[in-house]
DNA sequence: AATAGATCAATGAATATTCATTCAGTTCGG
DNA sequence: CCGAACTGAATGAATATTCATTGATCTATT
């Protein structure tokens, strides 16, 4: 029985850390915590990560997966900038209405030390980062988009979303379709010409 | 000698921490840590904070203090909506940019549990955020605002000063005025009609 | 002025707890 | 019966918090 060729307590371990770190924070879980939620013995997160630190990282490392195959699907190349970046930025919304806790997790991940460290090593890895690079040049260069660094510019589209999502996960706020639709088009209002 | 009535070690060790959680986050932050940059005994932090959480919650509150007179200083109710706004923002960023670490401690604090449980309690004390909510309504009912949710143009117009800011502190992006300025009126962009 | 309390900031060693990590041993499929 | 997956009690380091004690300054009484 359970042929499970990939192990399945792995992903466990990982979806019981995300939970307990999306709602409680990196300190405030600990290891046995993790443990218990995931049902397997303390150990066993050990052979299957070097330590918290790299079960973290890993988890980040997912993350940034699924966000980059959630905005490459159904991204057409052919649309005019304004709407492949509407389409960008309402995927964007709509997985982490989805995906709360993997949001609460990034949120704390990227403030913290740790994404600090992640950003310093990695800004210069092509990643979804590419997709807005691509798209934000095209726009400077037919001049629907403001001149202005592009790392500037994706901050300014992007960091109303951040903000949103935690009026909304925090229920000070609910995104239905069309409200979405209008903070989309209030993204595009600030970076576009 | 040594009149200082109000003592001065409190201070020390406000400073302390939040230059100590700035630079290293809330873990990796011990009080002994905090004790010894602040040049006292550990046990004086007793004294003066019930426990770490509201030595941490106190920093939080001087925080918003300073934002808060920061804001209202200069700040014209009789400009034009949009002149308003503009100076505000570029204060929140002005000031931002004089006292990083701060900058750093907040954005931890808001995204841990920390501040999602401090957003919860104090989601209808009045603050900062009524100069915004009175410039917002005025706005709206002016039709040069977005007819949003208040609560929706806050997180639209002040969402990209923080991913701007955290580029500007980590590096990766120098702000001088004119990108200041220029940033302020993306902002503007976002939220007037 | 002198003395005896009283107050309180300040100390730092001791305590108790928490927690990541280890490892000797067990289970079990092939 | 081998080896990998798995266990969970044990370990040791780190850490928040306590508390008995000190010394300095103020208050009141004589």
């Amino acid at each position: 029985m359970s042929t499970t060729l990939i192990s399945v307590k792995r992903e466990d371990i990982m979806r019981a850390t995300l939970e307990l770190i999306g709602e409680n924070g990196f300190h405030n879980t600990s290891m046995s915590m993790i443990a218990e939620s995931a049902g397997v013995a303390a150990g066993t997160i050990y052979h299957y990560f070097k330590n918290k630190d790299a079960l973290i990282n890993e988890l980040n490392i997912d993350f940034e997966k699924s966000i980059t195959s959630t905005i490459t699907e159904g991204y057409n190349q052919e649309k005019p900038v304004r709407e492949r970046f509407l389409h960008m930025t309402k995927c964007l919304i709509q997985y982490y209405i989805e995906h709360p806790l993997e949001f609460r997790f990034v949120q704390q991940f990227y403030t913290s030390p740790y994404g600090v460290l992640h950003r310093r090593t990695n800004i210069h890895k092509r990643s979804n980062n590419d997709i807005f690079h691509k798209l934000a040049q095209e726009g400077i260069a037919q001049q629907v988009i403001k001149d202005l660094p592009i790392i500037l510019l994706q901050a300014i589209a992007f960091g109303p979303m951040v903000t949103v999502m935690y009026d909304h996960i925090l229920g000070f706020l609910t995104l239905d379709d069309s409200l979405i639709e209008r903070t989309a088009e209030a993204c595009w209002d600030a970076i576009r010409r």
